[in-house]
DNA sequence: TTGATATATTTAAAAACTTCAATGTATTTA
DNA sequence: TAAATACATTGAAGTTTTTAAATATATCAA
């Protein structure tokens, strides 16, 4: 079963979205604390701007691998399990060809 | 078990070489070959010239994705399974903490 | 409503990436 | 040895990405 151009596409922004050290550390740290997070944790811990670690999540977000929720005056991130999961059979597939 | 420094420095290699359609592409043709394929077949099914499907078959073998061996003339790219699953590993424990 | 906090957007500059033409190197074949 | 084939490297143009300052918006608290 061929992978269609528009999958590609998604595993292509996925990976972009992978490939890069402060992205890694985001996903990292709102993994750690149970697959949620704030925006202004990840400013204690990662040593960016705001407006840069805003674009970062946005990146991350528009690939897929995490999800805004609201809460107040606050955003809650969550991982998608199950876009991380597509990614992963992707991969896996690459091995049993 | 926190990751170290150096192994997110090798996640991100990784994940920036499969953030690029071509090489992704290139990655697929490969393992449907079976497992290996001479970068003359590729420049057939991509449309680019030599110097960039070169320059791409590079940075996946830099990422270590693809392990080049010479056949003669020609060259033979091999998947590095044990690599990819490193990296699959990583993308596993973040659903896991 | 005013001030403070959390996050987004715009803009602009620097850095990195992609691509190809030109050229170089290694190997095979005639 | 000369010509042909396979792949690499260099250099340069165009594109995308990263970053932050400035600014905007939304919500909470007083």
């Amino acid at each position: 079963m061929a992978t269609k151009t528009q999958d590609l596409k998604a595993i292509e922004k996925i990976s972009k979205a992978l490939g890069d050290r402060n992205r890694l550390n985001i996903l990292q740290h709102i993994t750690k604390k149970g697959g949620c997070a704030q925006c202004s944790e990840i400013h204690d811990i990662i040593d960016l701007a705001q407006p840069s670690i805003s674009h970062h999540v946005k990146i991350l977000t528009e690939a897929g691998l995490i999800e805004p929720e609201k809460e107040g005056r606050n955003f809650k991130y969550t991982l998608n399990t199950s876009v991380l999961n597509d990614y992963l059979k992707f991969l896996e597939k690459l091995k049993n060809d």
